[in-house]
DNA sequence: CTTCCTTAGTTTCCTTTGGAAAAGTATGGT
DNA sequence: ACCATACTTTTCCAAAGGAAACTAAGGAAG
């Protein structure tokens, strides 16, 4: 059986125990709006086909009344692989129904050639399978592939890749054919946004954004549980806001900011700064937490383009919560309080009600979008 | 009888004839996915409450078959009040369920005082009733009132307006005690959204952005069918996005859009450029329209303002279409070449197929959104 | 210890909704 | 007159979920 014969309520009812934890019958019936009764129809079949399970009883129980019995979706149902190609290198992951990893995987690329690229992501799929025993019971359910650039999830075409210069290529049915394991292909911020609406600081929100700071900055945008595609595929390009630096970005333009608070940025003017021109990101942080006043200014301005930029996602969309995300988790003090300071002064009234989160994103989290997109589809639907 | 206590089938129905025009009953149910059964069963109602009517003939007959009959929306079944307010005047305009006016009124305000400006309101409502002999059968069904600022239409609460410097008022709740008849409010340029979702350029698109410019510049954002309302009732703020202008805004900072493309920022410009600290907005139009070169780059300064700001919106949300809105529709030619110019060349990737909509915005039109608003709440329940 | 009370979960029945299919209908063509 | 065609209506039916009665399980009161 698979969930997506279930009546509708069954959706709404594994949605909210895959969100929310265990809960028991009544609390989720309360929760979902569903009477009791209907929460007992639509349970038992998911109980029958091993999709939730019955725990023993609550933690707080109930003075008087018959005991309740706790419910819960077995993450073990179903799995995924979730798979982030990069310029240089795959990230894959091995997950279950909670997006939760069994095993992960990273792989450099030889070349960027489409078929190369497909086959190492076929062999990593067939590593993580072999590494992850748990997985054989069940078998991989489906994989997510995510890229960043234009994807088009709806034909599983990558429309335009910058950093691996494809342009329409149909990788979805690429890989699936390689592997054999249906395949979905999506942008990598936008399944990043996925794994935190269903399972990160997203859960439960009405709308939030998530912006990724690394080589290049990118945001995806959740409202009322939808991650916004944008009508050409593009959406959440906050890379290129201007914020009026003076630096040339590699759009071509100037005042980007990505420009001044890449990564790549980062280091490059830390090198002017510094005057080292081998200095690298983890030496720049590291003098800057010593107190070089001449890197540490480069961190400060990059924190000012970034509460700009966050400034404008807020008083655009109005968000109840952005999350900043990326590599550099060892340098957000450094420009955090700028961030937030630029942030207040430029958020346009309740707008700066928004609140800031940080949130560490290891590598292989990128990876672990792909697999939630692709749990995504099993249990939302169309939606 | 009420459209609210209608099936669901019923209000997707109805939008589709209040959005698409006169069909036929197979048409209907073609573009709305429902068997030829439902339509009529859900139509039948709606045509013995005089919701909607039949017409004659189709203009272009089938060859073969039993000819159809065309059914409508009966505009005339339900009128609504809309009154936009501003600092120093209220608009209103008396509407059908298709937000056709009726009747259009415009008042001065004495004084910003909260007591009086309700007491203006009831007055208006009253003379868009007397005016409007028609709407005299059906009365008024609800009120619409409009404002720019932060705007709770949950609890009929102006937050705050900053240019009646109003804060949480319960504006909706005075109204409706003054009028007798319910009473929803709305910020203005959401409502304006709404009006367009529904009658305007926006119909039928899956998203778009409508930006105003005026006094201040505005923005509202649908997306699948749904005005963005933001998490503190802040949404679409793009007049303050950073776009590296030189001059000091309103809220302090540097760099603003409003600093350099609101018609305020364009007269003052254009006085420092023309020499004249008289110069209307007019005379600085007929100046540039003449070839006045130091003019015409205050207007050139302005079209690359919004172009900045046009493509951080397009960029961020990837709409189907961005509705160009405002006033000065005399000027727009000055600067829209160079608004298309500078948004081409920011807009990122496909965003820049955006296309961009011109259109003229007479002053009954904001008026015309709280009453498109008050109808939405009728025909489209709680979406 | 028995009875009652309270809350959890189940079952039964029923209403609402909308689809499928067939019947009915209106028109032009043969 | 009859047929082809497509719109519209009617009839029948299946799915989904709510209401309420019912069962279950424990504590409290007597």
């Amino acid at each position: 059986m698979t969930l997506a014969d279930q009546p509708p309520a069954a959706a709404l009812v594994f949605q909210t125990l895959l969100v929310h934890g265990p809960l028991t019958r009544a609390e989720v019936g309360r929760r979902t709006g569903l009477s009791p009764g209907a929460v007992t129809k639509v349970a038992t079949p998911l109980l029958t086909d091993g999709w939730i399970t019955e725990l023993g009883r609550p933690a707080v129980e109930r003075a008087y009344g018959r005991p309740a019995t706790l419910i819960a979706v077995r993450a073990e149902r179903a799995h995924f692989v979730g798979v982030k190609v990069t310029g240089d290198e795959l990230i894959g992951v091995l997950a279950d129904l909670t997006a939760q990893p069994l095993a992960t995987g990273r792989v450099a690329l030889a070349s960027r050639d489409v078929g190369t690229v497909v086959l190492a992501i076929a062999r990593l799929v067939g590593e993580l399978r072999a590494e992850a025993g748990a997985a054989r019971k069940s078998g991989v359910h489906s994989i997510g592939v995510t890229i960043s650039g234009e994807v088009d999830g709806q034909t599983g075409t990558v429309q335009y890749s910058p950093f691996l210069n494809w342009r329409r290529v149909p990788l979805a049915q690429l890989v699936e054919t390689a592997t054999g394991t249906p395949t979905l292909i999506e942008n990598d911020v936008r399944a990043l946004t996925v794994a935190e609406q269903w399972f990160g600081a997203g859960v439960g929100l009405p709308s939030f954004a998530l912006v990724t700071v690394g080589a290049g900055i990118g945001c995806g945008i959740s409202i009322g549980g939808r991650v916004v595609s944008g009508a050409h595929g593009v959406s959440g390009e906050v890379g290129h806001l201007p914020v009026g630096a003076a630096r040339v970005c590699t759009c071509g333009n100037t005042g980007c900011v990505e420009a001044v608070a890449s990564t790549h940025a980062i280091t490059e003017q830390a090198r002017q700064a510094s005057g080292n021109p081998e200095l690298t990101m983890d030496e720049a942080v590291r003098f800057a937490h010593a107190g070089d006043p001449a890197v540490r200014a480069v961190f400060s301005h990059a924190g000012h383009a970034m509460g700009l930029a966050l400034a404008s996602v807020a008083n655009l969309i109005g968000p109840d919560r952005i999350i900043i995300s990326g590599e550099g988790v060892a340098s957000y003090d450094l420009y955090e309080d700028q961030i937030r300071q630029t942030f207040g002064a430029h958020a346009f009234g309740a707008a700066a009600e928004c609140d800031l989160v940080v949130r560490p994103l290891p590598f292989e989290e990128w990876a672990r979008g792909g697999a939630a997109f692709a749990a995504q589809r099993l249990f939302a639907p169309t939606k």
